[in-house]
RNA sequence: GUCCCCAUCGUCUAGGGGUUAGGACAUAUGAUUCUCAGUCAUAGAACCGCGGUUCGAAUCCGCGUGGGGAUGCCA
């Protein structure tokens, strides 16, 4: 019988959520929903200087836009509250008073500030510390479910220093409540950055030391910039704040990362949430670095909004076209569906559609209209005034024998016919614009376009 | 400096001793359509370098090189 999964996403709420920070929560995720385990939320807010109130918002919403729903932490409570480290002082005192007993820790001079470099300034040390003394029994290995078997020699002391773990103002260090708070709280499997491993042997001799077994240790690598750099707050894409308002789905973004250092070992790539929890194993996950590309995680917005039922985009769109200064109307309503494939971020959806009740003329097309495009509209507009039964198929299906009988190419009078309804070069099909605008709207604005 | 990890098209990746090295994004071309998008078809595009093991290496090993991470009273 094996042992109920227990995971935990414990960000730091010092800044917004990353992309990175994102997609470590969602493999956790996805490997607790796997494994029908429980996914708990919580906080490392141990460093008050640099403790942000609105980055823990940032933290919740962003894991709820995403669909990742803990099951333990803010706002669902659990056997373990409070689940915000900064309220959990008696717990670590109790753990740091063990190691005194057990000999393990012992006060020393601060260590010496740093410059902006990292570099030491000396004489710089003020107060005591306590450090952690690591066991020096040689070789220390890791079993990683990414990285395999990774070791350090922890008898090369000048590699391995004795660590802080209780500050000169008598608070806790990561190291010892990141620990501390994973025995009490059962986790069985830390899945987190790559950027932890060589913090992970640390907190292997901290479980040593508590005499608890260990949880298992799943190393995933980082995202870096296309150039593969670091990412960081100002890189595109970097925020996971800023996904809502540019018009991506949860379920796209969830998508994207998943395969940024995951495979399915298939040609499949357009998963729903679902399908990723039933396709997720750690054993799939890439041990190299993967850079963040943009341009794949539009396509692959896309490639969801189209799958997303018409109702379901037309309700998930009017929000930016109303901020977009369109007004909500049946007629818009009607039209939307059209556009549904065309758009790769729902923000680009208002420019598709403004002309239903905005008329402005691109510039750049209006000046490849030919000589004929009035006669050509005039010809229609006559036409058009003759049809008994309108509708946009019944007014669409008389451009092309009227084309033909005037000679000309369908597009030529398909063309100023799309420029004086919807002053646009591209946009739906010309029967969806003129069943939307109605007899009397086409014939008034052929009648004042300007060519 | 020291320690750790990584290395397949521009990007995300599949493969993992014998393959025409596969797919997707992006790019280009063609088909379809009133435009755009979509869809379909086609094309170009990769095993970091050098040694070794082997009948045979992109694959295993070693060494370089490159990239990333860690070396905090950050997490």
């Amino acid at each position: 019988m094996s042992t109920h999964v227990r995971t935990r996403f414990a960000p730091s709420p010092t800044g917004y959520l990353h992309i990175g920070g994102a997609r470590t929560a969602l493999f956790n995720y996805l490997f607790t929903r796997k494994m029908g385990g429980t996914f708990v939320l919580r906080i490392e807010d141990t460093d008050q200087e640099r403790h942000v109130e609105d980055a823990m918002k940032a933290i919740f919403t962003g894991m709820s836009w995403l669909g990742l729903d803990w099951d333990e932490g803010e706002g669902k409570g659990g056997d373990y509250a409070p689940y915000f480290q900064s309220q959990r002082k008696d717990v670590y005192d109790r753990y740091f008073q063990k190691l005194v007993e057990m000999g393990r820790v012992y006060e020393c001079p601060a260590p010496n500030k740093r410059d902006k470099n990292g570099d030491e300034i000396p004489g710089t040390s003020e107060g005591t510390v306590w450090r952690f003394r690591f066991k020096r029994e040689g070789v220390m290995t890791l079993h990683d479910m990414v990285c395999g078997d990774i070791s350090v020699d922890y008898n090369n002391v000048d590699n391995t220093p004795d660590m802080v773990v209780k500050r000169t103002d008598g608070s806790y260090i990561f190291h010892l409540v990141n620990v501390v708070d994973d025995i009490e709280m059962k986790i069985t499997h830390v899945i987190r950055g790559e950027d932890h491993i060589m913090n992970t042997f640390k907190h292997l001799q901290l479980f040593d030391a508590f005499g608890v077994e260990p949880p298992v240790y799943a190393h995933i690598p980082l995202i870096q910039n296309p150039d593969g750099s670091k990412m960081s707050k100002r890189d595109i894409g970097a925020q996971l704040g800023n996904y809502p308002e540019e018009g991506f789905l949860p379920d796209a973004v969830v998508n994207f990362i998943a395969l940024l250092g995951w495979s399915p070992k298939s040609d499949d790539e357009v998963f729903t949430k679902e399908e990723l929890i039933n396709l997720f194993s750690l054993e799939n996950v890439n041990r190299a670095a993967a850079k963040f590309d943009i341009t794949k995680c539009k396509w692959m917005n896309q490639q969801h909004i189209m799958r997303l039922a018409p109702e379901k985009f037309v309700e998930l769109v009017i929000p930016f076209c109303t901020k977009a200064g369109l007004v909500d109307t049946p007629q818009l309503r009607e039209v939307l569906p059209s556009v549904q494939t065309k758009v790769q971020l729902l923000s680009e959806t208002p420019a598709w559609v403004k002309w239903v009740q905005v008329l402005e003329y691109e510039e750049e097309s209006m000046a490849k209209l030919q000589e004929n495009a009035r006669e050509m509209l005039d010809i229609f507009a006559e036409a058009a005034q003759g049809i008994a039964e309108w509708s946009g198929e019944a007014a669409f299906q008389i451009v092309k024998p009227l084309a033909k009988a005037n000679g000309v190419k369908v597009g030529a009078m398909m063309f100023p016919l799309r420029m004086a309804l919807t002053g646009c070069h591209a946009g739906p099909g010309i029967d969806v614009v003129m069943q939307a605008l109605g007899r009397d709207e086409v014939l008034r604005r052929i009648a004042i376009f300007p060519c």
